[in-house]
DNA sequence: GGCTGGAGGCATATTACGTCA
DNA sequence: GGTGACGTAATATGCCTCCAG
């Protein structure tokens, strides 16, 4: 367990109404705020050495209503206030019966109650981690936003936090996140990009190579042939025709070898000499 | 002008939860 | 119903930049 969640739990729970205050002060800043300030706070904080885990039910239900009513946004209504009870109400957090339940109700407004739920729940009950599954519709909001601008600005931010009934933090984590996804995949793409250059790269050595046994094999028999009078016999290296020459050396489809043999460049065909 | 500390943002690694086969 | 794989939200941490003092 870290600072933070000693600054979502640990304040709202030990440390009463004043606590109450800085949480809702960490609910609408951004998080990486609390990042900065669990330093400072370590150090001028009097109140940090007696935080205390300790549970306190009616506290927790007041900071419930005052964390729906006013933090949360005036557009909660009853309903969804009742619905923020009974995730409280269910300390055990979302289980898969509970999210089947609403799924099985279907429709926008209870995904919007479960989505709702979920982050109340996870500011007020105080547990480490209450994950929430992002809609549909809010996920292709995202999506959209973040195909114009991979990242966020402080405003984005919160218009789309605002839009999507979401915490800017969760907007934020939603970006780097997806951020992240994208170079994954983009790291993926490359990896075999690279596989494929390598593998047309080996096959390219493996023909070289070939090629080049080739020649010195073709240079090993010019080499034996020098050794014959040169007026005898007459071949290309390349086709490997044999002239016995009766034509002369300047006929086409034919190769002297005489005092100065033809030798190709290896970096040149071998056909390039017929 | 250089130094320093705080704040904010981002990348990255990791954890933990939800879903599905 | 239990379980492992997978996707992804959330967390932790470190680095960088900007800015005020």
């Amino acid at each position: 367990m870290g600072l933070d969640d000693v600054h979502s739990t640990g304040l709202c729970l030990g440390l009463g109404i004043g606590c109450l205050v800085k949480q809702e002060s960490f609910s609408q800043s951004d998080h990486q705020q609390q990042k900065k300030k669990k330093k400072s706070l370590l150090k001028h904080d009097p109140f940090f050495p007696f935080l205390s885990l300790g549970s306190s039910h009616d506290m927790h239900q007041s900071f419930v209503k005052f964390d729906s009513g006013k933090v949360r946004g005036e557009s909660i209504d009853l309903h969804q206030r009742q619905a923020s009870s009974h995730c409280l109400s269910a300390v055990s957090s979302f289980s898969n019966s509970s999210v089947k339940r609403e799924r099985d109700l279907g429709g926008e407004e209870v995904e919007l109650e479960r989505v709702s739920c979920r982050v109340s729940d996870e500011d007020e009950e105080g547990s480490p981690r209450k994950k929430l599954r992002l809609s549909k519709e809010q996920a292709a909001i995202l999506e959209d936003s973040f195909k114009e601008h991979s990242t966020l600005n402080p405003k984005l931010k919160q218009a789309l936090a605002e839009q999507l009934n979401l915490r800017p933090r969760q907007v934020e984590v939603w970006f780097q996140n997806r951020r992240a996804r994208t170079k994954l995949k983009q790291t993926e793409v490359d990896c075999e990009l690279l596989k494929k250059c390598c593998e047309t790269l080996k096959e390219e050595n493996k023909r070289l190579h070939k090629e080049l046994q080739e020649l010195k094999s073709l240079k090993l028999t010019a080499s034996y042939y020098m050794q014959l009078p040169a007026a005898t016999m007459t071949m290309c290296p390349s086709c490997e025709k044999v002239d016995n020459g009766d034509e002369g050396p300047s006929a086409s489809n034919t190769f002297t070898i005489g005092q100065k043999p033809h030798f190709f460049s290896p970096f040149t065909h071998p056909s390039a000499a017929c």
